[in-house]
DNA sequence: ATAGCCTTGACC
DNA sequence: GGTCAAGGCTAT
């Protein structure tokens, strides 16, 4: 592809930018990729090798206890190990042809188009955050860096313990490459001694074997099958399934409040309130808006401090998170409500109920006005892009652990999450919306909108406060003056 | 048996 | 017609 081989030293020196060769390491031994090979990218023996094993239905046995290094000095060593890891990292036993027939296509090619896809939208957003996983410091120890969920095997930023320590941890294509097409090495490696996924368990597998991808364009004779004692992968036999949702995507979604319960409660509140005063002091419907966005500013607040990441931050570290996110993140609640709600001419409140943008027009001053206006305007665009909940659910992750924070205690946490998120964000995009290759970085080239508007909402909450309009004991202040402390 | 290089051929 | 992942070939 780049023709590096007789590419004067000038060259490849002025060309060595971060951008492609650290990635191009095979995920079983660490030697140079050659290319997509039986499902990922692998350098050319391991290819050989695994094609051979499966081919000629090898069965090797391990001297030690199956628990050998495999590099690139050592692969000949063990082969039972070599081939469980080739397992682990994701080779596809179907992708051997029971045929041999040589030459064309498989059905893995538009996974590999995915897949490239991907790799480029993760190397611009490397780009983009400003070469944060190469000025980071350069040898975390896998144990340092590795903060992620317990309970995924997807998208954690970090490497199976022994595999090339000279990586950095955080961009070798073994999470990404693990990610979409099968049980990371690092998952495995977390539970050395556990049950392997059920996919790849050696059940007793009757004769019965793997088709070849190509048995069906003949008639498939049982010994025209390989017969390497592996159930499939996919029993269904259809096209390769698209991988499982991230499990972090999930876990961001499973951490959003119930809509209703939101909104109940709110709702509940603010009659409440309401029900306390006589006639005379009823709210004016600015106050009452006032104390619906300080309710909800509470859930928001309720949402961090259970969510998954965010609780095991010290307290300190979470109010300067906090403090720096809250208006974006009630910005964002509003905005996407509007999405939800699909009506340009009205409001949809946290409440449930419905208000028609022309009385904002009518009550509201200009400034107000503006800003809800310049808010539909978002929602509009997040609307044409088709942004889902689960998307919204990442964004606000991202919006909380904001890397720019300055003076955490634990920022390598934060910026470990806001890596990890980015990557289950792009990963989800790519995956759910295939035709769409470009929805991860619209998603997030709305961001810089959002948090000026968050400002300008800010600012105009600053100015209401000024003029004594604000009703006091309001968080919303408190985190407005929060903030400024901290500027 | 390994691994670098070669040939093949469906898909774009 | 080019691409590039399959399988094939062959020195080590």
């Amino acid at each position: 592809e780049r023709g590096d081989k007789g590419v004067p030293l000038m060259v490849g020196v002025m060309d060595y930018n971060y951008d492609e060769d650290l990635e191009e390491l095979c995920p079983v031994c660490g030697d140079k990729v050659s290319g997509y090979h039986y499902g990922l990218l692998t350098c050319e023996s391991c290819k050989g090798f695994f094609k051979r094993t499966v081919q000629n239905k090898k069965r090797y046995t391990c001297a030690e206890n199956q628990e050998c290094k495999i590099d690139k000095t050592q692969r000949k060593r063990c082969p039972c190990c070599r081939f469980q890891k080739c397992l682990d990292v994701g080779m596809r036993l179907e992708a051997v042809r029971a045929d041999r027939m040589r030459g064309g296509r498989n059905k893995f090619g538009p996974m590999y188009k995915r897949d490239r896809a991907m790799k480029q939208q993760k190397k611009a957003l490397i780009r983009s955050t400003g070469f944060k996983l190469e000025s980071a410091p350069p040898q975390l120890s896998p144990v340092q860096t590795n903060y992620g969920f317990t309970g995924t095997l997807h998208s954690l930023p970090s490497v199976p313990k022994g595999l090339m320590p000279s990586i950095p941890a955080s961009i070798t294509p073994t999470d990404y490459e693990a990610s979409l097409y099968g049980p990371s090495s690092l998952g495995v490696a977390m539970q050395p001694h556990g049950p392997l996924p059920t996919q790849y368990m050696c059940t007793a597998f009757p004769s019965r074997a793997i088709k070849s991808e190509y048995s069906d364009h003949h008639t498939s004779s049982p010994e025209s099958l390989v017969g390497y004692p592996f159930p499939d992968v996919y029993p269904s036999g259809g096209s390769p399934q698209p991988p499982p949702l991230s499990p972090l995507v999930l876990e961001l979604l499973r951490c959003d409040p119930d809509e209703m319960q939101v909104q109940s409660k709110i709702m509940a509140f603010l009659q409440q309130e309401q029900s306390g005063r006589g006639r005379q002091d009823r709210l004016s419907t600015f106050s009452l808006m006032c104390r619906m966005a300080d309710q909800t500013l509470f859930s928001i607040v309720e949402w961090a401090r259970s969510c998954i990441f965010f609780k095991e931050l010290k307290v300190g570290d979470q109010m300067k998170l906090l403090h720096n996110c809250w208006s974006e993140l009630l910005v964002l609640d509003h905005v996407f409500r509007q999405v939800q709600h699909g009506k340009e001419s009205s409001l949809l409140l946290v409440t449930g109920q419905e208000m028609d943008l022309s009385s904002v027009g009518s009550q509201a001053g200009l400034s107000l006005s503006g800003l809800v206006q310049r808010g539909q305007e978002l929602a509009g665009r997040l609307l044409a892009l088709q942004v889902d909940r689960r998307e919204v659910a990442c964004l606000k992750f991202l919006l909380l652990f904001n890397p720019n924070v300055k003076l955490l205690e634990n920022q390598v946490f934060v910026e470990s999450v806001q890596e990890q998120v980015n990557g289950a964000l792009l990963e989800y995009t790519v995956c759910t919306y295939p035709l769409y290759l470009d929805k991860f970085s619209q998603l997030v080239l709305h961001l810089p909108e959002l948090r000026a508007l968050s400002t300008q909402a800010e600012d105009y909450l600053c100015y209401k406060h000024l003029s004594g309009e604000v009703p006091c004991n309001n968080l919303l202040i408190e985190m407005l003056h929060a903030k400024k402390a901290c500027i």
